[in-house]
DNA sequence: ACCTGAACACCGTTCAAGT
DNA sequence: ACCTGAACACCGTTCAAGT
C-alpha cells in the first residue's frame, strides 16, 4: 500500500512460509487465506505469487515443515521396533498439534515434501533391521502412516457412540492412538 | 429465474440432498457449491436455506445418506467378529466410492447422522457378542473407524516412499486395508 | 412458509503494467 | 525480477421484501 510499483519488499519464500507458520498459530488453519498472508506481509495479494505457485503448494511446504518438529530415534538405536514406535508416536503428537491443518493437506492434491520423504526412509530403515523389507515393509509402513495421520485428521470429531458426552480429552485421544499403534505393530508380526 | 417472488418451487429437504448427490456424482464433490446446487435445482442460492441450515449440515447429510449403502451383517450371524471385519470391510469400500468427499466432511465440524449412529450400535453389538463391552469396546471401535475413514481419507494421496512410480490400484488399495484390518483386530484379541 | 433480488464480505488467481 | 492496481470468476450467507 505504501509502496508503489518498482519498490522492493524484500519477501522470499521463507519469509513466506514462515509468516504462514505464525499466521496458523496466531488465528488457526481456517484463516490463513493468500489475502490474510499477505496482508501480515504488507504486500498485495498477488506479490506471494513470484514465490509460491499456488495455495496447495504452500499448505504442503508449511505441513512440511512442521514435520520438521518429529524426533528422528538415534540411527544406532538398539532396539528397531521401539524406534518405529517412538518415531511414530511422535508424529502423531506433531500432527495433534496441528490437526486442522491435516484435513486441509488431505483435501488438495499435493505432493509430499522432504522432511515427510526423509521420515519414510527412516521408517523404512528401522523395518528393515527389524527383519521386513521390499513391498511387505512399504504396505506395512503404509497402514502405520494412514492410521497416524488419520487419527490426527479425526481427532476433533472422534466417534464417541455415545449420544450426549463430552469430547474426548488430550489423554484419551493420545492413548487411543498408542493402543492401536501397538496393534498394529503386533499385527505386522513387531512384538516390542 | 422464472419465477417470481411467491411462487413456490416445490423443494423438500429430500429433493435438496438428492440434487447434492445427483450433483457429486455428475460433476465431483469439488463442485458442490451451495450455488451450483441451486442452479441445478432451477432456484435461487438462498433458498437452500429453508430447508439446510448451512453446507456443513448438508455435507454431513450427504456422507450419511450415502453410509447406507454399507452392508449390515444379518443380526443373528454365528461369528460375530467375521461380522465386524465385513462390516469395517464394507464401509471402507462404501466410503472409497466417496472418497473426494472424506476430507470434505473432515474439514468442517459437524455431527454424525443416523445412519452413521446405527453402524456403531451394530458395532458395538458384535464386539459384545464377541466378549468386549464397556470402555474397552468403545476404544477399540474407536480405532477401527478412524482406521477406516482415515485410509479412505488418504486413498488419493497414499504414500509410497519411492520417488516416481505410479500411484497404488484399487486392488493394492483393497488389500493394504484388509490387512491393516485384520492386525488390528488380531491386536484387539479378536482373531478370526 | 417459501421463494426472490440484492447485497455483504469474502475467496484464489491472472493480467498488464511499472521500475 | 519483483511488485502493484485492477479485474475475473467465483464463494457462503444474510436481509428485506413479496405472495
Amino acid at each position: 500500500m505504501k509502496r508503489t510499483p518498482g519498490q522492493r519488499a524484500g519477501l522470499s519464500f521463507d519469509a513466506v512460509l514462515a509468516a504462514a507458520r505464525d499466521l496458523i498459530a496466531d488465528d488457526g488453519a481456517d484463516r490463513l487465506t493468500m489475502r490474510a498472508l499477505a496482508e501480515r506481509l504488507d504486500v498485495a495479494p498477488n506479490a506471494l505469487y513470484s514465490y509460491v505457485a499456488n495455495k496447495t503448494a504452500l499448505l504442503d511446504a508449511v505441513l512440511d515443515s512442521f514435520l520438521a518438529d518429529v524426533d528422528l530415534p538415534s540411527p544406532d538405536i538398539d532396539d528397531p521396533v521401539a524406534g518405529i514406535f517412538a518415531l511414530m508416536a511422535s508424529s502423531h503428537a506433531v500432527l495433534l498439534q496441528h490437526r486442522d491443518l491435516v484435513p486441509l493437506y488431505l483435501e488438495r492434491q499435493g505432493s509430499r515434501g522432504p522432511f515427510a520423504q526423509r521420515l519414510g526412509e527412516v521408517t523404512l530403515g528401522l523395518f528393515a533391521r527389524a527383519g521386513i523389507t521390499g513391498q511387505e515393509a512399504r504396505e506395512a509402513m503404509r497402514v502405520l502412516i494412514v492410521f497416524t495421520i488419520g487419527f490426527a485428521a479425526m481427532a476433533p470429531r472422534m466417534p464417541d457412540a455415545s449420544e450426549s458426552s463430552a469430547p474426548l480429552s488430550e489423554g484419551e485421544l493420545r492413548a487411543t492412538y498408542l493402543n492401536g499403534l501397538r496393534w498394529l505393530l503386533a499385527g505386522i508380526g513387531l512384538s516390542s
